[in-house]
RNA sequence: GGGCGCUUAGCUCAGCUGGUUCAGAGCGUCUGCCUUACAAGCAGAGGGUCGGCGGUUCGAAUCCGUCAGCGCCCACCA
């Protein structure tokens, strides 16, 4: 190791301690007598591919996990994948699409042994990537949300919550997809602002003549009329959805329209005549006042058509294209349609107007194209209870949130929820365990002979088949299984009370985005209250979300994220993790930039040269100088402070704070300083108790770094002293005890000792005078209890600062430049480098500011309310304050008038 | 349309229930150094009337009100 490059290079080292730590299972883990410390990974999806999103989730449990086994906790990440149904069949239409096969040609049976394929390829692709950043998964435990224990589980929970009467099949109106032609729940439809037209349409009015119309018009209606007669204008963003138009719909109290009262329309281009109809849900101000009513499409008109008991007419395909019931441009695209009748209209004089228009269209969250509310037959299940059992446990802070501001956001959904709708269209996924009677009616059962059981008992026709069942063709939501993570990776559902579940479950603290809180996180403390009876996770702590620097969300369209594997290739991962760890308070979404991973890199790399100058320290058995025993024994109380420090942090999740702390630690106080003050002369040896502290420091820093860079402190903690086979610094523990009162004092002490050492040191800079110049240094005699009085202490001093001499002095010399540290005042002779007109300027500005500052105290202490209702302590400290300031006034004019002399 | 959060040095952020010498950190900037661990470095310095206004208080970055800007979530105005 003497030999040792000056610069760090991480590639040397990485694959290699990652497969030592595979080679001894260090990252596996079985229940023992420990305290178990569990998480459980949010499966990515199983085709997915490392972003920088992952990096940041995933970083932030490596370390949460790595410092819980250095605490001596029995720590087990479960890594695993998600199906991920709907993204993942629509990968693999598209694949089968470029090679000619179109879904609709194949069986079911057929098209899943493609997406098995598909998944085999480039599953787990992505659990490959995260060993590159140095996970510490317990690998063995990899599971899939459709492998054969999840699937199992998934099927039991659905029969079960069936059973207890929680889920039901009917018809609802649901969002449509109509490009991946599933049904989707409410959670998976976003919102994207649009501009699109509002297009004012003619209805005319059945009636040749509408009598009083001057009288209504006086009254305040707006009777429209043309040379065809009477109509009423209806606004509507959809014109093509009028083909299943059933009635207009007015506000009773519009005073504007109280003339179409009870009066039938004409829907136009399809001569339907149609009902008006009143209902306060109509907006007076919105348009014209007046609704078209389309069941079929849209969710209010739904619900009026329910309360009207209207006719649904569902005028589109599943597809989005135009059906033979709309009767007019069958079969064209919906928003071709659009255009088109929009045209026709206008032709057809049946336009009044259109106008610009800014909406808000929900889109598929997965495919990206505009929902089309749409009736159909789908399974939902019931949330009221799961809601009501999920709420408490958060606001009671059971569960606890990091950042805390999330818990409103949940309350919120579970305060409001609707039913949630578990069944897609899709093949890839559980399959709906229901199996539809030859007769009609169905029953739910774990397995077709199951079913066939209850098929028979339920029909008493014992001679029924399996074949004469047909299940249910519809999958179920993938997070219909995700929300039995945390309970089935450990086989809960399938086997419950099993001495795993028993041992890891509840799981300690789950890291995800805020994006999924609806989607996974409160479907989780559902399930995990209804199967185990106990909260899934103590801890949620919440990532940002990962922008470029500008602010911008990272996307592949944009082209700004980086990948992460390219940069783990150029600043190892260790500089990576601390570089996305620099920027990621919790909570707070993260602006990530590729210099901070270079901020990472060049702190491996300090890490590494000070080990190189520890290493290649000749040792000697020599006496040890009572200035190193000193700074030994204020490094070791520094440890201690540190340490607490970083672990208080970690209490609060405050990760970048504690890795700061480290850092810090690291790069100014040990290496900044504890180095450089027992750092032997140019090619002497140190002394052995001197070396021994420092590889004993560096073990222990190392430790304190090791959840936050795991490769680079492997790498050198194996070098300090020499390991057996199969030992490493992840097994380590670290346990540093409380400071105690005299190494608090110590520590005051070696802050002031520093002080004095930065003022020298900025005296040099001020006079541009070369390190190797020897000063001296004078400090006034009456301050009795000077640090410098202490032999070592002075010695560091005299080390540091290159100092000749530290003289206690009655009176100081002329032509000397003083600083103030605390009250005392250092003189720094300089003979004539001295400007004394521009030293008495500065000393006399100083003076003038430190009467302002008093005067600002003396009023302060002269306030009778303020020293009555102030406490003591605080009055106690401006008494301080004041004779402080008067002690440095004195001591400054007394640098002044030695430089007048 | 509701709700939540944010606004502190050039950038990213700490500053908890108001009071430890006129506000802290990292990065960046500036100055000087190729000093025999590290120029991916060392030493030092500069930089903020804590978004605006008003209030409570002996005392406010911190509490209250209000305005402005930004962000997020929820919501059935076609």
């Amino acid at each position: 190791m003497s030999e040792l490059a000056t610069k760090y290079n991480p590639s040397d080292v990485e694959g290699k301690w990652y497969q030592y730590w595979l080679d001894k299972k260090l990252f596996s883990s079985k229940p023992d007598g420990r305290e178990p410390y569990t998480v459980v990974i949010p499966p990515p999806n199983v085709t997915g591919v490392l972003h920088m999103g992952h990096v940041l989730n995933e970083t932030i449990q490596d370390i949460l996990v790595r410092h819980a086994r250095m605490k001596g906790k029995n720590a087990c990440w479960v890594p695993g994948t998600d199906h991920a149904s709907i993204a993942t069949e629509a990968k693999v239409v598209n694949r089968l699409a470029e090679q000619g096969i179109k879904k609709s040609d194949l069986t079911r049976e057929e098209f899943l042994k493609h997406a098995w394929a598909w998944t085999e390829e480039h599953g787990g692709i992505i659990l490959k990537q995260l060993r590159t950043l140095g996970c510490s998964c317990d690998w063995d435990r990899t599971a899939f949300t459709m492998d054969e224990k999840r699937s199992e589980s998934v099927i039991k929970v659905f029969c079960d919550l069936y059973r207890k009467g929680l889920i039901y099949r009917g018809v609802r109106m649901v969002n449509w997809d109509p490009k991946a032609l599933t049904a989707l729940s409410d959670e998976e439809v976003i919102y994207k602002e649009e501009h699109t037209k509002l297009f004012y349409m003619k209805y005319y009015v059945v009636a040749d003549d509408i009598e009083n119309a001057e009288k209504l018009a006086a009254e305040g209606n707006v009777i429209h009329r043309d040379e065809r007669g009477y109509y009423a204008v209806v606004a509507t963003t959809r014109p093509e959805t009028i083909m299943g138009d059933v009635a207009v719909c007015i506000n009773p109290a519009d005073p504007k329209n109280q003339w179409l009262k009870g009066r039938k329309v004409v829907v136009p281009m399809v001569n339907r005549v149609v009902p008006i109809i009143e209902d306060d849900y109509v907006e007076i101000d919105f348009g014209t006042g007046c609704l078209k009513v389309t069941p079929a499409h849209d969710v209010n008109d739904y619900m009026l058509g329910e309360k009207y008991n209207l006719e649904a007419i569902d005028v589109f395909n599943p597809d989005g294209t135009l059906s033979p019931a709309a009767g007019l441009y069958v079969g064209m695209d919906r928003f071709d349609c659009r255009k088109q009748i929009a045209h026709d209209m206008q032709e057809a004089g049946l336009m009044e107007k259109v106008e610009d228009y800014d909406n808000k269209i929900g889109c598929s969250e997965r495919t990206g194209v505009p929902i089309e509310p749409r009736l159909s037959m789908q399974w939902f299940l019931r949330m009221e209870h799961l809601a009501e059992i999920a709420l408490e446990p958060v606001m009671k802070d059971d569960i606890q949130f990091y950042p805390t501001k999330y818990k409103n956001t949940y309350r919120h959904w579970l305060e409001n929820i609707k039913d949630w709708c578990i069944s897609r269209q899709l093949w890839w996924g559980h399959r709906i365990p229901a199996y539809y009677l030859p007769e009609g009616g169905y029953v739910v059962a774990e397995n077709a002979e199951k079913a066939l059981e209850m098929a028979r008992q339920k029909t008493g026709n014992a001679s029924l088949r399996i074949e004469d069942l047909k299940q249910d063709e519809d999958a179920l939501d993938t997070w219909f299984s995700s929300w039995l993570w945390p309970i089935s990776l450990f086989d809960g559902i399938n086997n419950p009370g099993n001495d795993e579940i028993k041992y890891y479950y509840p799981t300690a603290d789950l890291v995800t985005g805020p994006d999924i809180i609806f989607f996974w996180v409160a479907r989780m403390i559902m399930a995990g209250y209804e199967y185990e009876g106990k909260m899934p996770f103590r801890n949620v702590y919440f990532t940002g979300i990962v922008r470029d620097k500008l602010g911008r969300k990272m996307s592949k369209s944009l082209g700004n994220s980086p990948d992460p594997l390219d940069l783990i290739a150029r600043f190892g991962a260790d500089g990576v993790r601390m570089g996305m760890m620099l920027c990621a308070p919790a909570g707070n979404d993260i602006l990530f930039d590729e210099s901070l991973c270079e901020q990472g890199r060049n702190f491996c790399n300090k890490i590494w040269n000070a080990f190189r100058l520890v290493k290649g320290w000749q040792v000697a058995d020599t006496p040890q100088p009572e200035a190193n025993k000193q700074a030994i024994n204020w490094f070791d109380a520094l440890l201690k402070e540190t340490g607490a420090e970083a672990e208080d942090l970690f209490k609060k999740y405050r990760l970048s704070e504690a890795l700061m702390a480290a850092f810090k630690l690291f790069t100014d106080e040990f290496s900044g300083w504890y180095l450089e003050m027992i750092k032997p002369a140019y090619q002497s040896p140190i002394d052995r108790a001197t070396y021994e502290a420092t590889l004993r420091f560096f073990d222990i820093l190392l430790k304190l770094l090791h959840p936050f860079m795991p490769f680079i402190t492997e790498e050198l903690w194996q070098h300090i002293y020499d390991r057996q086979d199969g030992e490493s610094i992840m097994l380590e523990t670290l346990q540093l005890g409380e400071t105690s009162d005299a190494e608090k004092a110590l520590l005051a002490q070696f802050a002031e000792t520093k002080q004095i050492i930065s003022g020298i040191r900025a005296v040099r800079n001020a006079k541009n005078i070369a390190p190797k110049e020897a000063l001296e240094l004078e400090i006034t005699d009456a301050d009795t209890q000077n640090v410098t009085r202490q032999p070592a202490l002075a010695e560091i001093v005299r080390k540091m600062a290159n100092l000749s001499e530290i003289r206690f002095v009655n009176q100081k010399g002329a032509n000397s430049q003083s600083f103030l540290v605390g009250t005392t005042e250092y003189a720094v002779p300089l003979g004539n480098l001295i400007d004394a007109q521009a030293e008495i300027q500065k000393a006399e500005a100083e003076i003038q500011r430190l009467q302002g500052f008093m005067a600002g105290i003396q009023k302060k202490l002269g306030n009778e309310r303020f020293v009555q209702n102030a406490p003591a302590q605080v009055v106690e400290m401006e008494r301080k304050k004041l004779s402080d300031a008067e002690s440095k006034i004195a001591a400054l004019q007394e640098t002044v008038a030695a430089l007048k002399q």
